[in-house]
DNA sequence: TACATTTAAATGTCTGACAATTTATTCGTC
DNA sequence: GACGAATAAATTGTCAGACATTTAAATGTA
């Protein structure tokens, strides 16, 4: 575990790439315990600060975990679930806000993406994701719901989607897809008809998710990407009409 | 912009959730300047190193760059897509790795996603993609290609597949799935007789998506899928035999 | 005006120290 | 000998202050 001597980039950033390669190559194992900071800091031929920055980097993709004490120390953290969705999806969400995404383009991957889910959903459907996705719908259906709580329910509903296919592979790069649009979602005003509209195409889905029904699943969730698409060009539309 | 008094956690990791927040919610827009690390120090209460881990945590994630000298300092970074794309692949390949995903599952995961973009690269594939595939097809078919260029070369075919569907969300999303496969596929020991099965279905998937017939490729895809699967099973069956 | 020099501001790094936390060990008591 | 409290040791968390390095603006000079 060498850096270069002659890299311009900050050691920092040289110590954790060096680190990093070992955990991703699988030369440091799960728990295993990295060398103390000072222990690092000799080895690495620099100052524990420099060496604190570089596991800080490390901590940050969630590579590492620290603990104080006698034998604390430095641990070789088991990635899981639920810090990789996190960060998933707050990179997801930076890169729609970021990069000027059109919202044709993320609403196209995200209903893509939910699609390649259907077949597996209809066939591992479970009550479970059946009540989860049922109870959405009624909460979407209440009056004096906010379109913010409109968006998340909608969220909701979609992840169920997503886990009833029993895959969490799938579930964790879908998690991307979903939560990222929901700024973009969040932008669009929900009248009491498109919530009907809506409404009626969740029906559809679950309905056909409890009927095994893959195909009649992945046609309603097309056309429901075709009225989101009509939503969402409404809203680009009329903010780039000039105010009044 | 605060941080709880009463927090135990570490005092960078609250920092760092701090500026994070402000980052995601939009309140500090790309290019923007955050104080240098003497103000932040300041702000915060504590010290400049304290202030320098926080923000290494947050480079760690692409989220700020800094610049060294006068007018230097730390800006919010426009998160790009090779950024983000190394973020994806990275985590996506320890999820995988730490958490013993099954060769079926990871497998069921990247063919699912793949076959989402199937309909969008028949519609759109270029003759750049299209040339690009054929190239990998070429390579694949070259004799004593080792297993690990193999697998390199059919990563580098199934993301032009993905490419051609001409949405950078969904090569986004797909490139954790496609390249955190790859490690379990280097598992493999390729036959001569598997390769050129395994080129065959490329040529398929190929040929259709010249043709613009998206469910030709889709079954190509699927039997593609079915056959990767009796590969990985073998290599697992015998990892599992007493070694003899 | 054009170019070289100086200066100021900021990050990068180092040294040394102390605080806080956690575990193992030691010691005293019953 | 067994149990509990004090102690020691190791390690990360935090701080203060200093110096090195880099960069761009400001200044001076031909």
């Amino acid at each position: 575990m060498k850096i270069d001597p002659d890299n311009k980039a900050d050691l920092s950033a040289q110590i954790a790439g060096a680190i990093r390669e070992e955990i991703v190559a699988g030369r440091l194992i799960v728990d295993e315990r990295l060398p103390s900071e000072a222990e690092l800091a000799d080895h690495f031929e620099v100052s524990r600060p420099t060496v604190r920055e570089a596991l800080k980097r490390l901590a940050a993709q969630s590579l590492i975990r620290t603990a104080r004490g006698a034998f604390g120390g430095a641990f070789v953290n088991r990635l899981n679930y639920p810090d990789a969705y996190g960060q998933h999806i707050t990179t997801s969400t930076l890169l729609l806000s970021m990069n000027a995404i059109s919202f044709d383009v993320a609403c196209e991957a995200r209903y893509a993406l939910e699609r390649a889910c259907t077949p597996l959903a209809a066939l591992r459907r479970t009550p479970d994701t059946l009540a989860t996705m049922r109870a959405e719908i009624h909460r979407q259906g209440q009056p004096g719901l906010s379109d913010e709580s409109f968006c998340a329910s909608d969220v909701t509903f979609h992840r169920a989607l997503v886990d009833s296919a029993a895959n969490p592979v799938l579930s964790y790069q879908l998690a991307g897809a979903v939560e990222a649009m929901q700024p973009l979602m969040n932008m669009i005003t929900f009248t009491a008809r498109s919530r009907e509209a809506i409404l009626g195409f969740h029906t559809r889905i679950a309905d056909a998710l409890e009927g095994n029904e893959a195909e009649a699943a992945q046609a309603a969730l097309s056309e429901l990407e075709a009225y989101t698409l009509t939503l969402g060009r409404d809203v680009m539309a009329a903010r780039a009409r000039p105010k009044g």
